[in-house]
DNA sequence: CGGATGACAGATTTCAATATTTGTCATTCG
DNA sequence: CGAATGACAAATATTGAAATCTGTCATCCG
């Protein structure tokens, strides 16, 4: 075994993470991650068959680090489902809203990265519905909603909510009226669901 | 006067519309107005400060043709608030997803003024917005809304049913589930207006 | 022998020279 | 005299030649 660890896929994500954060997602290259890495870029090329499936793993990863607080919300049990799904909504918009604020620049980075992978993206989101069903599927047996059809309520929230998740409406989070806009649509979406 | 008609603004618009169908919004110049006119380049300077300028007023002029349709519904008397509130949706989605559909290029080139043009597409949006609490607050009197603060009402209304107006989702209009997908939205959404 | 290398061809991006466009205004025209 | 013109400077866009990057693979190294 060499000094160096051995060249893995997850060290090459995070070589490519710190690039990207450092060089932007148009000057990011996949020579400039071997570089990070001390390796020449043939290596990189032996574990991700190209530039675009390795930014679209560096994709998944980030989409994935989002989804783990609000699973937490959606498994929590024992809580009315209209006070799961506000804290639900509410953490969502939370999350994106820290994340373009922390640090807009990187934030825009992953923003082309989110337009350039829509079918992880696509998958991130029917992940964020199923969950987003599971509540109100709580709520309707619980007889606090009702609902005809789980998975279309679900994708129904999901949709109505978008001006609050949705990356390219990431301008608007920064204003001072943003919470109340984002409270008085997810009262009417909750009220909505009501039995 | 001379044999062509007076050189006016509206004139100069409807060359301007013309050139922005003919040339896309990046290759349409001032210069290829005016000689659609058959005049030099700085008489249509005459009438309009700058080409920033006239092409807000093109926009505007779009965005104006929509809310006709709109106002009918708005102040259509003697009907249900809840009906009237579908409708008025309805005839927003269609007549969006009209303009996309019938001519995705032109439709293009104003969603590219569209960003252009902000303070114009504000305004607009604020009318719509009035529309839709003037529709709210009669449901409210008839008490068949149950609403605090109309306005913020209206305002979640709009934000709620976004995906379903804003140019940005366009490319979804043509999908086939997207019919179920704005129904489940308005809904949602007129239910939670509900007494 | 399995993993790493770097030379290479084709694709893509950059950059600077060149051309076009915007906006002004002194002059012309009816 | 008031509206229209077109020459012009500054700003912006286009182009194509040079540089860089992606992806492959014959070769090397431990």
């Amino acid at each position: 075994m060499s000094a160096a660890a051995a060249l893995t896929p997850e060290r090459i994500l995070e070589a490519t993470e710190e690039v990207l954060r450092r060089y932007g997602p148009t000057k990011a290259t996949v020579v400039d991650v071997a570089r990070a890495l001390g390796v020449s870029h043939g290596s990189v090329y032996r574990h991700f068959p190209s530039k675009a499936a390795l930014r679209e793993a560096v994709t998944d990863r980030w989409l994935g680090r989002t989804v783990g607080v609000l699973e937490r919300i959606t498994a929590e049990p024992g809580r009315p489902a209209a006070e799961k799904l506000a804290a639900w909504l509410a953490a969502l918009f939370e999350a994106k809203r820290h994340k373009a604020g922390d640090d807009p620049e990187l934030f825009a980075t992953y923003t082309v990265l989110l337009a350039e992978n829509s079918r992880v993206v696509d998958a991130h989101l029917s992940e964020l519905v199923a969950q987003l069903a599971r509540i109100v599927a709580e709520g309707a047996d619980a007889g606090e909603f009702s609902v005809p059809d789980v998975p279309a309520a679900a994708r129904a929230v999901f949709d109505a909510t978008g001006r609050f998740h949705d990356p390219q409406y990431a301008p608007e989070w920064s204003r001072p009226e943003i919470a109340a806009a984002f409270e008085a649509v997810s009262a009417l979406v909750i009220r909505g669901l009501r039995a």
